[in-house]
DNA sequence: TTCCAATCTAGACAGTGACTAGATTATGCC
DNA sequence: GGCATAATCTAGTCACTGTCTAGATTGGAA
């Protein structure tokens, strides 16, 4: 509201805006003035919720993993993979802000604590996916066909938000990757 | 040498000097100044070789792609899958700065014509070495293959680049994930 | 030599992230 | 209620960046 000092939930606000900013324009195209900006408070304000910049990224990573352990939580109960493997790469479409700096090294800090946490709960879903895999299905040790299957969802998900995956609708092709890689 | 107007060839210099800080510290943390600094001309010097900053990275990536091409065309001969994956994760683990801006479409010009003659290659070689396999080994449209095994050797690369996957030798896993996507 | 294109210098500008000191507001505690 | 204290935000400053100019220097072709 106009005319308060604090701004209420600008945590929460520029998060949201970070996410849609970078959907548009990649991580570069976020700048902490223009969010301010946005939010109407002063340049400044930002950096006390998130430190810097690699702060606002950290958290941004951190929703991203949390969320993307969600949506994998209903099909790994299931037992079903191929819907595991959907499932992430649609996770991947819809939340393109997010995805696009939960694995960026260069953009976050690998050391916090929420992101650790939530990153692990997601790795553990997708571990938990594979695992539910009948072993005659696995040409490779376990652990290597988990790898296998991560990066194989990842590559799609990237490929598409990078834009080098026109006329193909990924949900489609992870679906299909899915059965070439576990039949 | 010193004193001299000219530096001789500053274009394959900055390029060398960009793939090397990429690979230290990623795009973001590429500054053409500093990249000037080095090489000991002006602050404006490179923009007379790539016009800006995405005109640099477009350059680099171009670049990359011609490497790629250049790195695959053996195995993709020798009708020898497998080492097809193993090579391109490869050339990724070896050339990182390169790679990290090959795909990123927030960072290059995707209409520049050397980019796309250089991709069109590294694009035919991976298609053609998924045509090298035999038809009983697909389980899905061969197009569907050739984008899943892209997608797998790509989130290999990216994900150890990331430092995603510690303690995981990526030509490994390479060969062990295109075995169990092809048996 | 002369001319021209390629290459580089030097200066300026707006925008940025980060830091600081201090002002304002919310909250828990008496 | 009143008050101390932490949380939140403002405003100013700094060095640095990419980009844009105008002009200087160099190499090569005619």
């Amino acid at each position: 509201m106009a005319g308060t000092y604090h701004h209420g939930d600008l945590r929460a606000h520029v998060l949201a805006a970070a996410a849609a900013e970078i959907a548009r324009s990649g991580p570069d195209g976020v700048s902490l003035r223009a969010l301010a900006r946005d939010a109407g408070v002063s340049h400044g304000a930002p950096a006390h919720h998130f430190g810097d910049r690699r702060g606002l990224f950290t958290a941004l990573a951190a929703e991203g993993f949390g969320l993307l352990a969600d949506a994998l939580a209903t099909s790994v109960a299931a037992g079903d993979f191929a819907r595991t493997a959907v499932d992430y790469v649609t996770f991947a479409v819809e939340h393109p802000g997010h995805y696009a700096v939960m694995f960026r090294a260069d953009l976050i800090d690998p050391e916090d604590s929420e992101l650790q946490r939530q990153e692990g709960r997601a790795r553990d879903a997708l571990r938990d996916g594979v695992a539910t895999l009948p072993p005659e299905r696995l040409a490779v040790p376990a652990e290597q066909a988990r790898q296998a299957a991560w990066a194989l969802v990842h590559g799609i998900a990237s490929l598409h938000l990078d834009g080098a995956l026109p006329r193909t609708d990924p949900a489609d092709l992870a679906r299909a990757a899915a059965r070439q890689l576990f039949g």
